[in-house]
DNA sequence: CAATCATTTCAAATAAAAATGAAACTTTAG
DNA sequence: CTAAAGTTTCATTTTTATTTGAAATGATTG
């Protein structure tokens, strides 16, 4: 149905396919992250928005479920990506991405990194009270390569607030 | 076969303790990069094993399948995470873990990490010529966006070889 | 306060990922 | 060559993660 008194402007058309392109990039980026594709859509549309956003902004936008967006939002807004934009006579809540992804980042870190770094810890720590128990025959491999995930464990807990500086925008 | 030994030594049994904790870590490890526990399983298992498991080996210390012990197996080796030990006059194929965790680490980023870059470089540069045809007052804000995209790619980068050998062992 | 609009919650549906195991295939031994 | 052992494949099942949408809750207005 195309009608001619409604004009289509050519720029809207540009508009919308960056907005696609980015939109697809941020759900790949959350994937990574392990995150649904849902939060992805969510935040790539506020990304390339200028206008704040409205939840049926989103749902109809994105053609999503109103509670994959109340959830997404919640997430989002609990990661500090987005916050919440008051306008004035308006009912609705209306939402602009927190275009720093920093926060991204630390909340994943936070997340999910960390609370894996800490019990792999607790982990080899305990495995290397096992292991002095035994005889020093066995002693020799077992402990090798407790010290090797050792190492790492602390490796990794060393690299991950240079990782986050580096990736500061 | 030491299979016949059915004597409980007390030693074998906090081995098999350090196995346990050791297989723990390796399932979260794994998961965290994206793997399915059987591989972070299989990989724990091995890498507290003195000597080369075959596969039926993994199959019945691990309760798993076949299917699955095979298709780990694969994707081990694969990685280079592990490899195989002929023994002479045995038809079963016997393995040992690479205890360098750098196999990992540089698999996961060539087959996860730089394939999500290499799009993300496409998709920018993309969205960098739809904005060029955009009127200036609508370049602005997208021009902005598309940059802070373009220069988290590319800090991403640049980070990855630092990381990678950071966590060199 | 009741009517309306907005948001959240959550049980159920759907989709995606991983594991299973039997059949097919491959290799080796006799 | 045939039989047995070892391994892989893959259709099916199981498990886990995500989405949906209707009902409950909350908030605002006249």
């Amino acid at each position: 149905m195309n009608s001619k008194n409604k004009v289509k402007d050519p720029k809207d058309k540009i508009i919308q396919e960056i907005t696609a392109e980015g939109i697809d990039f941020f759900v790949r980026f959350m994937q990574m992250m392990g995150m649904p594709r849902s939060i992805g859509e969510i935040y790539g549309l506020l990304y390339f928005s200028e206008e704040p956003l409205s939840m049926e902004n989103v749902t109809q936008s994105l053609g999503m479920s109103v509670g994959s967006a109340s959830q997404g939002l919640k997430s989002l807004r609990n990661m500090k990506a987005i916050r919440t934009s008051y306008k004035i006579g308006e009912r609705k809540d209306y939402f602009i991405a927190e275009s720093e992804f920093r926060h991204l980042f630390s909340t994943f870190i936070r997340d999910e990194i960390v609370p894996h770094l800490e019990s792999a810890k607790d982990r080899t720590e305990k495995m290397s009270e096992l292991s002095d128990k035994l005889p020093s025959e066995n002693k020799e491999f077992l402990k090798q390569r407790i010290g090797k995930l050792n190492r790492l464990q602390k490796a990794a807990t060393k690299v991950l607030p240079t990782l986050s500086t580096l990736l500061r925008f």
